[in-house]
DNA sequence: CATGAATGAGGATTCATTCAT
DNA sequence: GATGAATGAATCCTCATTCAT
């Protein structure tokens, strides 16, 4: 459609064209993301994209060149918050802090479902292990350098391999979704938290922190 | 054929048909496992597992009804020993047994990279889904079992939750080997152990439990 | 496209999507009545129909479901005329009528050529036995009520079964074509109908009605 | 097994070598007619006739070289019988005579089923077609020849062609049978003899002949 | 001769992608 | 830009036939 032919319809352009266009384009990412979630990402073709968007197959191909792409934009969107969140150290009682980010987490792990989709693609796309790889990398930098300030101050495990630490904060975090699989229904993440804190700090630490905290509150 | 023949000719290269059958399986079977690691499990044909395994298309499919059951097949084989081994507790030093037994768990995963097929499978195949959380949840039950019998001995954390420590366990366990993709390419189990000691134990009881082994072993 | 492009094109080539669509079909319906009746319905694929309708094999399977579905919809069209036409009795020489009728249901038939076809599946598709059964059930049905009718005027045989009667007269109209085959390349209908009528009517009914229709023609 | 081996372990040959693979050929040719009847001739794989019969598929191919000369076998066995069996005109009652050869003809038709093979290969095998065509004719030939002899004598219509007139004969006996999908479950084959007795012989013969049976058997 | 495992061409069907309208 | 019909390569799977034992 013109623009010239809007005019003769007599319709102010509400919507600028690229404007539309974006709509469309996120109405297709949206799509593409529920059904992957759904349904796999190689059982999901892209006619159901389009129809699940209430577009033609055609435009589909005119906003992504394919399949893969849709993907890699939802990736780009989402990655970040694909990564656990980095927490801060020595603030205030670390359990609860770590509590309220594993939930967070969880949360937008939820509303995105898109790990889903990942471990079928970590098989095949190298590129797109290393895009995650390299997200995961940059998370893993900015907590470890969070820890590194808190061993600085003595507050970690003098004995502990501060990579490995992180590493561990990662994966629990990562995959504490999946643990009501195994131990009913409910994922305490307070409980994870505390685990958590076990291996970040000694006890005296975590004591003298959640003190630190109820004074501040009083 | 006639027994005189059979003379002739030598008993060595007969090998009885059900063997030959059974290594043809195998082989297959093989092609299948390394395929499935190689290019992930959607993108391996049958096609391409029988030619892998030097023989036709059809052979295939005398041997397997089809790829799925190929791969449940490598599953029922390895599903065990995809589990994170039973640690003991209490025994020795308990560091030193987590190491071992993240390693030789390690060990066996490489062996079988079948790890790497499994989450494309956990987000379609619903039965899949549960075979694995049914393995899963035996290996689960084994470790809290032995961990609750520590906790009787006042060996564990007195407030932390018993699955929660369980789980996460499992999860560092298994989840060890992609270390390394984050913190170099070095996968220190020992670091992995210590990390998993601190919120299994507490300090004072891993002090004690290396005194105990080390007065032992004098 | 713009109003004024549509102009400057002219309609003429501008078939309606819908229609093109119908054409298609139409065309595929068409491959797929020629390839059955030239080399069987097992030994027609649906590559085969789609090649010698000019379209790619997927074209096919967007019209039709399987080749199965387009045989059903083949005979939707075509299975009352493969039905045996129903006679008028006592109207006129009943001969005459009758010649005319086989002619007609020949030429028909031989526009078709479906009777090649349909034995094949009787052999296995008990739906479309059914199918088949039912329509010409309800043939069967209108000859058997104009040969009642016939009957109640006395001009049937008194002692024969009307219903073998009628079975007797449609066999030998839906066989006729096949007639060829052993009695040499002529089909003579008018000596077909002779047969016919012989057991439909007295030697004397027929006389009376030869006679009926000439005085009508003078 | 070699003919030493039998001697060897005491048994009497009982079975000739030739005779007992005439045994098997027939089991398979057997099975072959049962499976085709059951599921039509394409749909029988030469594996299933074997395993039916009770040997190995490769045995198959030592009796037959394909599939299809199992078939022609079967036909060149059992093509006559398909043919409707030639009546005797003039003898004596010829309403019974029909009857009873018309019963004959049904009987063996259902003992061989096989009937609902061939119309899925008339549509492709152009040999097979020309053996089938070659039997009917010579079964119309002695057909013919006893209806010109009975026409010599008087008997027959005068006015009717002869060839249409076997024809009819014919196609109504080789379709007796499916009579009953249409008129009810009973196939009365003395009302279809009626029937054919009224094309062939006047109503005066009829009488003549069953006046003359009468009086025979007084 | 018998066996039945092995072969691989061939048929049915799907779907990512293109392109005429 | 939008459409959705058309494409045809690629997949799954079957089965007639061969051949080593």
């Amino acid at each position: 459609m013109s623009d010239r032919e809007d005019h003769l319809v007599g319709e102010f352009p509400l919507i600028p064209k690229q404007e539309r266009a974006q709509l469309k384009r996120d109405l297709l990412l949206k799509s593409g993301h529920e059904l992957f979630i759904l349904k796999g990402y190689e059982h999901t073709t892209a006619k159901e994209i389009a129809a699940h968007a209430g577009v033609a197959t055609g435009t589909f191909y005119r906003y992504f060149s394919d399949k893969r792409q849709l993907l890699m934009s939802l990736l780009e969107d989402q990655i970040e918050m694909l990564m656990p969140p980095e927490p801060k150290w020595g603030v205030s009682d670390p359990e609860s802090t770590l509590t309220a980010l594993l939930e967070a987490y969880d949360k937008r792990i939820k509303e995105m479902g898109m790990q889903r989709v990942l471990p079928e693609l970590l098989a095949k796309d190298k590129e797109f292990v290393e895009v995650l790889a390299a997200a995961k990398r940059k998370i893993f930098t900015r907590i470890l350098l969070g820890l590194t300030m808190a061993y600085e101050k003595g507050l970690t495990w003098k004995d502990l391999d501060l990579n490995t630490v992180t590493w561990s904060l990662m994966t629990l975090a990562e995959h504490a979704p999946e643990k009501m699989k195994l131990c009913g229904n409910v994922t305490d993440y307070r409980e994870v938290a505390k685990v958590i804190c076990r291996f970040v700090f000694p006890p005296e630490v975590i004591k003298k922190l959640q003190l630190d905290k109820s004074e501040a509150e009083e």
